[in-house]
DNA sequence: TTGTATGCGTTATCAA
DNA sequence: TTGATAACGCATACAA
């Protein structure tokens, strides 16, 4: 990459110089216009881009604060980065700029490709937010020179901000017990979640200990199209349906609902539906949706207090913070 | 702030010491275990906190990428921060750390505080994502250090990735006129917007010339709960709703829906609503929302293109891109 | 116009 | 065995 001093030696002129013209600042120091045009044509044949990194580096004014990132997976659905974006916009830190967010992305299960856990050179710290189980035994292995938080997920070794998964499970099978519904099954995105899997455990445990029927258990892509397509294969292959199900988030009860509203299956008469998360439109389906309220925005502002901490040394040691979930009862169940 | 040097001249250590230390290199450079011990105590006393910028400048394995900044307003709404950063996230030069993303706040309407705009401290270019009326006006007066593009807003000044509001409000307005409905209605977001102002004004256009009926204005929070309250409100104060209602976002038809739900009225059969951003839940609510597709994430890519282009040095002056936005018919309308 | 110092952390070389 | 010194990366302000 070319700096200004490859251009000052192209120009025959000096870096001062060749830094004067390329901030704009030629005419005002009387540069000579042939210089000046010498050198804007050399710094566009050599494609300079200045360093970000110098610049900032050179003007102090310009407080050293930590550079926070949040590192998630390519394929991390919509509803989650904005509610968590939204909680840490929310952070008075944040809007007057004490620390910086920068997105870095990595491919679902190569974690271990992003080297800047291990240099340290573009950020303080790290919140990392959808791990996969096979992303998250790699970090448990690795000493990492950043600070991280882990957000719902269980760590030994690091930061976590996290919610009771298997709690939330088995909440929701007792809710369906007090309900009468007996006859119960359980729609699961095909990812390798820890948290989705809590959830998945803890409701089978307590459907188990409380004497209820499980009838299935379904996988679906995690978006509204999987929830559509599996509420569909169920409605076809099943001549009776659960009483209740229980979808392990959000836009795959929105796509169910929209199934169910398509073959004729009345919610919450002939089927009960219930979902996770409490995403915003869930209160504005047709009928509203029970779900269990999941508190992504005050997770995100605590991911960050946390990592926080520790970039200023203030925390030492990794922290568990547990979160709870409820359960927000509207018409659907 | 302190500095490596601070810490070294408490300690009573060079520089290069302290450094190897902080690295956790101690032991490896033979650093006696008392010197350790004062050095980290003392680190944490004064509050170190490593300069990224000075580790980036050091290290120069790490190529100097090109820092791209997202500038968003603290209200933006959320669907529209999803697709955009699931726009940018697709783009192979992100995923292949070509560039870096930071999320940079303001506060709407004042854009004029942001000062990395003129300083050029921060990042090589900045996208400008919900320009309120005030901010537009602002930068269209400044001379800013860095290349920006603006998304959905026009500018004598700089780059645009936008749609044709106006077109696409005239579409809306034909499409209901070819259904035959000639009684019609629309609700506004009660924001400062260029967008939406382009939009209504298409409509109202349409409306006049192909000689139908505008039977009310209505405007609403930008949100499902707006749109439900709306909807709420014109059920109430009115007598004889009109026959279509264009809602210039889909969050607030959303809304609307659930209001309609509410109240008996059957969408298509009494009230025929529609759209506008084709979000993904459109085609999961009941009925179906007919909607207007915007292509966010389309639009989104073409903003960062544009910008590194600029950056880059390869693309010269501002340059205006324009998509299409198309009706996308589902069973509201 | 130029030369030089500065901001800060890293690291190779040198010294006791 | 323990540590110091100095050069380096890059842009820029300031004296010359």
């Amino acid at each position: 990459m070319a700096t200004i001093r490859d251009i000052a030696k192209r120009a025959e002129v000096s870096p001062g110089t060749v830094s004067f013209v390329l901030n704009g600042k030629g005419d005002h120091m009387r540069i000579a216009a042939k210089t000046q045009e010498k050198i804007l044509k050399i710094a566009k044949e050599l494609g300079y881009l200045p360093s970000i990194s110098a610049r900032r580096l050179r003007n102090s004014e310009s407080k050293n604060v930590p550079v926070i990132a949040i590192l998630w997976t390519l394929d991390t659905r919509a509803s989650l980065i904005s509610r968590f974006l939204k909680g840490i916009q929310n952070k008075s830190l944040f809007k007057e700029n004490l620390f910086e967010i920068l997105i870095q992305p990595y491919e679902n299960g190569k974690l271990s490709e992003v080297e800047s856990l291990h240099t340290g050179n573009k950020y303080n710290g790290a919140i990392i937010a959808n791990a996969s189980d096979e992303d998250l035994r790699y970090i448990e292995d690795s000493n990492l020179k950043v600070p991280i938080v882990l957000y719902q997920r269980k760590s030994d070794k690091y930061s976590t901000v996290n919610v009771d998964g298997k709690k939330t499970g088995l909440d929701v099978a007792e809710f369906l017990y007090e309900k009468n519904q007996k006859n119960v099954g359980i729609v699961v995105p095909n990812l390798s979640s820890q948290a989705v899997s809590l959830r998945q455990d803890g409701f089978l445990e307590g459907v188990n200990t409380l004497g209820m029927n499980n009838l299935c258990v379904k996988y679906g892509d995690f978006s509204e199209k999987g929830g559509y397509d599996a509420m569909e294969s169920l409605i076809k292959q099943t001549n009776s349906l659960p009483e209740a199900l229980f979808f392990l988030s959000d836009p795959m009860a929105v796509g169910a609902l929209s199934a169910c509203h398509e073959y004729g299956i009345r919610i919450p008469e002939d089927l009960k539906i219930i979902g996770h998360d409490n995403d915003e439109q869930t209160s504005y389906t047709a009928p509203s949706l029970t779900t269990v309220h999941l508190p992504v925005e005050v997770m995100a502002g605590a991911c960050v207090n946390q990592l926080i901490g520790q970039i200023n040394q203030t925390i030492e040691t990794a922290t568990k913070e547990q979160y709870e979930t409820n359960i927000i009862v509207r018409k659907s169940c």
